[in-house]
DNA sequence: TAGGCCATCTGGTCCT
DNA sequence: AGGACCAGATGGCCTA
């Protein structure tokens, strides 16, 4: 009936996003309480049992536990409730590291937006794909084509996804989702620009990676291969929109940082990403290397990471 | 109001 | 015994 909450409302997500964060921290900081609350509780239960006791003694009823075994039965209890409180707590951790790991995860497959955050499902959704449509790519071993890249990317994801994902690749999510036939080549095709229709060369002076074709451009027939110009696939977001002078500090500072549907005269629906590649990460040496080399089959570089 | 998403609680199971 | 992990239940929030 009614779509996932991603993309439904996204001219105020940025509100909604600070509603939904400030609801939040209020559950966090309520639940963290509640370990609080249930020792009070506790306590007062003990006070009604005690006075029950009492009432039972002055009443000449018999006692039904010996100050002893009552003494056993609660500390029992106690102990029990405690350990229930410490397992709950470690639950809370351990799922908190879990959504952790899958913000991390968010900001490494394409279109990442911190203010519109993709559920659970569809990052993992997306993720999945997004590693189905690399290693189509590294398998094929020649230069892909982004309507098949992008319905790759788009299998059974939600419409509001799969709409992102079109927007940032520059395509119509309807029509590249309808039939392989309906999208000319990227490659061959006049390119978007804003509402405009451009030339590819139109395009490239505007920006140094426009579109899928133009970054992959870019990339091979860069001048040395010990060039910074950044590669067409990012940690974070597949391509950069961005003119090299118009990069944010923080893109800036992140060499292989990106943005996803800057285009000008149309509103960024994402901002860059705060993850900064280590130095030592081997992804762009690695990418570098295979510039001047043909793509390595599936099987040798499974057999890579395996070894 | 229904349904999606989420955080948390909880009891069970497995492992060390 | 205790911790990690899992899945079902629950309740809150939000949107169409």
């Amino acid at each position: 009936m009614r779509e996932p909450q991603f993309g439904a409302s996204f001219p105020s997500s940025s509100v909604h996003d600070s509603l939904r964060q400030e609801q939040k921290d209020h559950r966090r900081q309520r639940f963290d309480n509640l370990d609080l609350r249930e020792e009070h509780s506790d306590r007062d239960e003990e006070e009604r049992d005690e006075d029950l006791d009492e009432e039972q003694d002055e009443g000449g009823m018999s006692k039904k536990r010996t100050p002893r075994r009552r003494q056993s039965g609660a500390t029992c209890s106690d102990r029990a409730r405690l350990r229930r409180q410490e397992a709950n707590a470690r639950e809370r951790s351990r799922m908190h590291g879990l959504n952790s790991a899958l913000e991390s995860l968010r900001k490494v497959v394409p279109c990442y937006s911190s203010a519109q955050k993709l559920s659970k499902i569809e990052t993992l959704r997306l993720a999945k794909n997004y590693i189905r449509a690399l290693s189509e790519t590294l398998s094929a071993g020649t230069r892909p084509d982004l309507v098949a890249f992008a319905r790759t990317l788009c299998k059974g994801l939600s419409q509001p996804t799969t709409n992102l994902v079109a927007g940032c690749l520059q395509l119509n999510a309807g029509r590249f989702l309808a039939s392989p036939g309906d999208i000319t080549p990227p490659c061959d095709a006049p390119y978007a620009y804003g509402n405009a229709e451009t030339s590819r060369a139109d395009a490239s002076k505007h920006f140094r990676s426009f579109s899928y074709c133009n970054m992959y451009d870019s990339y091979y027939n860069s001048a040395s291969p010990d060039s910074q110009l950044s590669p067409p696939v990012n940690y974070n977001g597949m391509f950069s929109f961005q003119k090299p002078d118009e990069q944010t500090e923080c893109v800036a500072s992140c060499r292989y940082g990106a943005t996803c549907c800057g285009a000008p005269g149309r509103a960024s629906i994402s901002r860059p990403s705060a993850y900064t590649a280590s130095p030592d990460s081997h992804f762009p040496n690695e990418l570098t290397r295979m510039r001047n080399q043909p793509f390595q089959t599936q099987e040798q570089l499974n057999a890579g990471y395996h070894n």
